[in-house]
RNA sequence: GGAGAGAUGGCCGAGCGGCUGAAGGCGGCGGAUUGCUAAUCCGUUAUAGGGCUAAUGGCUCUAUCCAGGGUUCGAAUCCCUGUCUCUCCGCCA
């Protein structure tokens, strides 16, 4: 959430900002609503401060034996008019937030300006594309023919968009999720498991809501959510919490399922593991000061794009568009491997720098050094997303004979095994 | 799921329907003092939102004792609802 201050004294700072977003957010409701709400606020002081002195000259009356009555009677008066302010306001404020919460970050001033992910700009390429000399199955192909893959088994027990991996197939999962949670331990990163069902306020916290009502999955019975991502419970640990400057910088890292509805999706890449309702990931979630926190985004990307250049899969780094953002990012950056059998990049991770919207929305303070109330930053990236690493690792390790290579740093993970197939 | 108890400032903890934004303690910060790795003493110690003042500061008002309603001229204090925590019972991986 933005800064009500800072809308009222930027406005067009705020709107240019959400057009590059192609947002159209009616900034200027809100300042309408805004100096109502300042309008209703002095009137209705005014009258509270009047009440109290009242209060406090009729309690020594009362003491002093004399009849306060006619001071009570006035002050009956005076108590409904401020009920029916304060109703007033609070008419005022909910329509005001409620657009508020509506008006995404503003990006920052690196990010490229663009409609949409075809002005998105590539920072970086790590890796060779490999050329093979045969034909590369797509890996719900190797992955049926190995064995370790079954999508239609998925299918029945789910639905469309949910896969199933046994065997060596499950193991790799897991061996992958070890891989990058040891390696992001060892750099620092407090390991957390977190819960998977959340409240609506939790959601809120993240920027999830109200905007993505519609892609996640939410029980009927009790109001909680299913998480799209460990971004949501680890990020909200803070949520309305005062920390201290000396505890900063904050990273933790954890795994977990992530479930999407993915409504309105249907059609694309829907073949294989790309586009499923539920995947696991390992996310990484950093709390910072605010004056280090484009420093922290750098180095969480390179954090995420460890893990790749461990599994020796190419890939290219890119800086997302402003149209492309989400709707709670100042700034991300997105990873794509390279799937040698679909023969494309895959979006595998996004690194994204908040800056304060998420911890205003939360209610996550610090107290800096001059013991002043601050929000800090918060920054998150997958670290990274499994139901794309997998096809990745099936692809780019498949062998002519049909078999997988299985990725040197995951051997200790797969009792050292070195091939499946 | 059933029965009961509780929720107060960074922490602990007191609180009669009316100078209680809240005693006391701890911690923190500032200072004084002492030949000694510390003690003692004094002071200070929230957040948010308005308004005024062109100050990188000040003045002032309002709100906040889990949350939301209610009673009342007036609520931390009384009533209702909800949330969470604890204890006991039931169920259970």
């Amino acid at each position: 959430m933005l800064d009500l201050k800072f809308v009222r004294e930027n406005p067009e700072l705020v709107k240019a900002g959400i057009a590059k977003r192609n947002d159209h957010t009616d900034i200027d409701k809100i300042l309408e609503l805004d100096s109502k709400r300042r309008e209703i606020i002095r009137t209705v002081e005014q009258l509270k401060s009047d009440k109290n002195k009242a209060s406090g000259e009729i309690a020594q009356k009362k003491k002093a034996g004399e009849d306060a009555s006619a001071a009570i009677t006035r002050m009956r008066e005076v108590g409904e008019k401020i009920g029916a302010l304060d109703n007033e306001l609070r008419t005022v404020e909910e329509e005001m937030n409620s657009i508020l919460v509506w008006v995404p970050n503003i990006p920052h001033e690196s990010v490229p300006v663009g409609a949409d992910e075809s002005a998105n700009v590539v920072v970086r390429e790590w890796g060779e594309i490999p050329k093979p000399d045969f034909t590369v199955l797509p890996h719900w192909e190797i992955g049926e023919k190995l064995g370790i893959l079954d999508m239609a088994a998925a299918a029945k027990i789910s639905g469309s968009g949910f896969y199933l991996l046994k065997g060596l197939g499950a193991r790799l999962q897991r061996a992958l999720v070890s891989y990058m949670l040891d390696t992001h331990s060892a750099d620092g990163f407090t390991e957390m498991a977190a819960p998977f069902i959340v409240n609506a306020d939790t959601m809120f916290g993240t920027g999830q809501l109200p905007k993505l009502e519609a892609d996640m999955y939410k029980t009927t019975e009790d109001n909680m959510y299913l998480i799209p991502t460990a971004e949501v419970p680890i990020t909200n640990y803070f949520k309305q919490q005062i920390i201290d400057y000396k505890q900063l910088p904050i990273y933790m890292v954890g795994h977990s399922p992530c479930f999407r509805r993915e409504a309105g999706a249907a059609g694309k890449d829907t073949r294989g593991m790309i586009r499923v309702h539920q995947f696991e990931k390992v996310e990484m979630v950093k709390i910072v000061h605010p004056d280090s926190s484009y420093d922290e985004l750098e180095s969480l990307l390179l954090q995420a794009e460890k893990i790749l250049q461990g599994l020796k899969i190419p890939y290219r780094v890119c800086n997302l568009a402003s149209g492309d953002l989400s709707f709670a990012a100042a700034k991300c950056y997105d990873i794509e491997l390279w799937a040698a059998g679909v023969k494309r990049y895959l979006e595998i991770s996004s690194v994204s720098n908040f800056e304060d919207f998420q911890a205003r929305r939360m209610n996550c303070r610090f107290r800096d050094e001059d013991k002043k109330m601050r929000h800090p930053h918060t920054l998150n990236g997958s670290g990274v997303a499994l139901a794309r690493l997998i096809p990745a690792v099936l692809e780019n390790y498949q062998n002519a004979d049909g078999t997988i290579t299985v990725p040197e740093v995951l051997r200790p993970y797969m009792g050292g095994i070195e091939n499946i197939g």
